[in-house]
DNA sequence: AGTGCAACCGACCGATCGGTCGGTCACCAT
DNA sequence: ATGGTGACCGACCGATCGGTCGGTTGCACT
């Protein structure tokens, strides 16, 4: 089964070239993968890929688009759903992790494109579609946390501080690669070490944003 | 002045091409980095840089060695100053947070190196110098935390777990660039931003990891 | 004066890079 | 049958890559 997302086992070229290249650009970042070896791990021509994006900046740009969007519609369907704001961030919390480890490839394309998309070669088309849903998905948040602060249930926080540092508690250990899987000891990709995760970043929370009775 | 992390103000070549190639590679990595545009932003001929450095993944090991054994070296340290639990790690962490935005660089050098060392071009001597001194921090966080929970002072956490939290937290809002500038409507590295966010982290730990009395 | 050496350079190398071009092939509509 | 088209390919291009080589300075030491 291919690295995709949902179920759509669709096994068209253009679909296997972005999963590969999806697993290049997350293990290496862009300026260290080759078309050749993208075409040859596909199995096709090199040339072939110009067939199906236009250069490989846009390639790129296509890659982390499909992740980002899918990221934003998951998580915005999460965060739309009922509860208090404490459920509905406990769920958004959880959500993102399920997201991110069913998908290994997803936290580290995703820190790469948080964190380096600025300065790439020049012919990136705007921004990248898909920046626009993270920005909108982390407004979301923000306002889960002030609408939790408004109704007492939450302490008071930096909104904005607040939101890094719940990026960097979940998406980082998740791209941290061998360094993360050295000081756990484990992989941090295993399903008891995920819900183990889980566990810690909710106790994290209860006790260190959500207010005390 | 030079980005360097202390006084020394030398300006020998071999000083110049390393604080470039730090800005470089902390800007945009490893394979994005081309020696030509190095060596004409030091200065010098390319050729040069090979009498200095082996070959362009020795002077990377160079760049990144200089800085995590700087790291080390100031947070050891810290970490060997006296105080309970509580104070010691506190000021870890707002040392580690000076650390980080008196040199810019540093908090991308080190994510890139924590997450995207393995798999460069073979030709790395072992292990970059400079990961065990890491490991050697991590560890001794490690056992500040145990240290902590044994005395009553924090609450029961898995330590491993909680050190990628803590690494999280601290070092990926000042790699985070655009990302996290926009998210925060500001500078992370202006002064005032710098204070805020310590208090935050601070408060953050103080309700999430401080036994309540 | 002469020797050695660190620092530096320009010219060059083979390899690889992203990207182009002309063409083949299978399939589908008319 | 025939024209069109989407998918694909090998051969090739200029540019750039990391790295080498032979040589020239200038300073230190004797």
């Amino acid at each position: 089964m291919p690295a995709s997302t949902a179920a759509s086992a669709e096994h068209t070229s253009r679909d296997k070239i972005l999963d590969a290249a999806e697993a290049l650009f997350a293990k290496r970042g862009y300026a260290a993968v080759g078309l050749r070896e993208l075409a040859e791990l596909v199995g096709l021509g090199k040339s072939s890929l110009f067939h199906h994006f236009r250069n490989k900046a846009q390639l790129y740009a296509a890659v982390t688009a499909r992740i980002l969007v899918s990221i934003e519609a998951r998580l915005v369907r999460s965060l739309a759903t009922g509860g208090d704001p404490v459920v509905r961030l406990e769920r958004w919390l959880d959500d993102l992790i399920d997201l991110l480890t069913e998908n290994p490839t997803y936290a580290r394309v995703l820190l790469r494109s948080l964190f380096e998309d600025d300065d790439l070669p020049g012919d990136l088309p705007e921004e990248i579609e898909g920046h626009r849903a993270i920005a909108d998905m982390m407004a979301a948040v923000g306002g889960l946390l002030r609408e939790g602060m408004g109704a007492g249930l939450f302490r008071a926080v930096h909104v904005n501080h607040f939101l890094l540092t719940l990026v960097g508690i979940i998406v980082f250990p998740f791209a941290s690669g061998e360094f993360g899987a050295e000081v756990l000891g484990k992989d941090l990709f295993d399903a008891t070490e995920v819900r183990r995760r889980k566990r810690e970043v909710r106790a994290l929370l209860r006790s260190g944003l959500v207010a005390s009775r």
